[in-house]
DNA sequence: AGTGAGAATAGGAATTATTCCAATGAAAGT
DNA sequence: ACTTTCATTGGAATAATTCCTATTCTCACT
């Protein structure tokens, strides 16, 4: 194995002169365990479990900590709560505009190599943002009886799509 | 010519049954006549100009219905304020963290039509978006020099970016 | 072990961006 | 003209985040 996230977590940190503190082993333990791309809000839920007496604003002081440790990223892809996403390959996001929710997907290395190239002169990049905004899409069928019986909420049930392993 | 926008606005509007009014009038007319991608309080500001009567909260009922009549589009790169484009052309948008400001960058069609393969089976697409976050690089012997001078607020007079014609 | 400096946390106040709401105004249909 | 619908306004309310301050913790040094 090459690192476990605690080294991992523990070095990066020392690297910008930083400790290693409780909250924030959780915190990025918490992103690591469960990869739905969660809020402040949803990780301080989480993490409240296991920490009851940790506050918002660490935790938000916590995941700024790990961003610009460069251990997590920030997604913006809508107005609403950021998200934070501990995958570190370069990948695309997609947006599952009826559920809310956001997978990961792969971004083959020739695409991005690609995309770099679009970068103007004079400029040194420091992200790449590539997301998809998308809505499961209703089988013909199905369609066909939804518009007999429209108005009802749309559910989630949907295959997911290929996550990628991270 | 095909068409002035002002034709084109009362069309759209009138295919969703809405009406044409001054205040959507000079809304989408800023916009279009200042390509900065500018927030909500960006426009109000440059709209009061015109019709000091407006209100904030119509400048973003009149910026929603733009959006939702797909005839400009909501910009997210970062936390902060929404940001307004009235570029339907599919493009990739430059955020320069140094000023903050964006740029629209060609895409072209065939690495467009590539990134739209991505989308895994069993969704339909709504939009993709593709973000530049970059800073402008700074010449070897500037940098040199700046290494002695440090701490001086970074200045925006770069060359921009090439800009698409939209 | 004791102390002082610098980090980090917790809790709450403050801010920012946006949305909601109720009243008024304008336009279109009858 | 009269009614209905749509739009605008201004202000209140909300959501997400940031800021501020006191307290706590950790580390380095004695």
């Amino acid at each position: 194995m090459v690192s476990d996230p605690h080294t991992t977590l523990s070095q990066r940190l020392a690297g910008s002169g930083l400790r290693l503190t409780p909250q924030r082993e959780l915190v990025y333990g918490v992103l690591l365990s469960q990869r739905d791309h969660p809020s402040a809000e949803d990780v301080f839920a989480r993490v409240k479990g296991q920490l009851p007496s940790i506050s918002l604003a660490t935790v938000y002081n916590c995941l700024e900590t790990l961003v610009n440790c460069g251990l997590v990223k920030q997604v913006n892809m809508e107005r609403g709560p950021s998200r934070y996403c501990p995958n570190l390959h370069e990948h695309a996001h997609l947006h599952d505009e009826i559920s809310g929710r956001v997978f990961d997907l792969e971004l083959p290395a020739d695409l991005a190599a690609r995309l770099h190239l679009l970068l103007p002169a004079g400029y040194s990049l420091s992200a790449i943002e590539l997301n998809f905004h998308a809505r499961p899409a209703v089988p013909l069928q199905e369609a066909a009886a939804a518009s007999h019986a429209e108005g009802q909420e749309a559910g989630a049930e949907k295959p997911a799509p290929t996550q990628i392993a991270s």
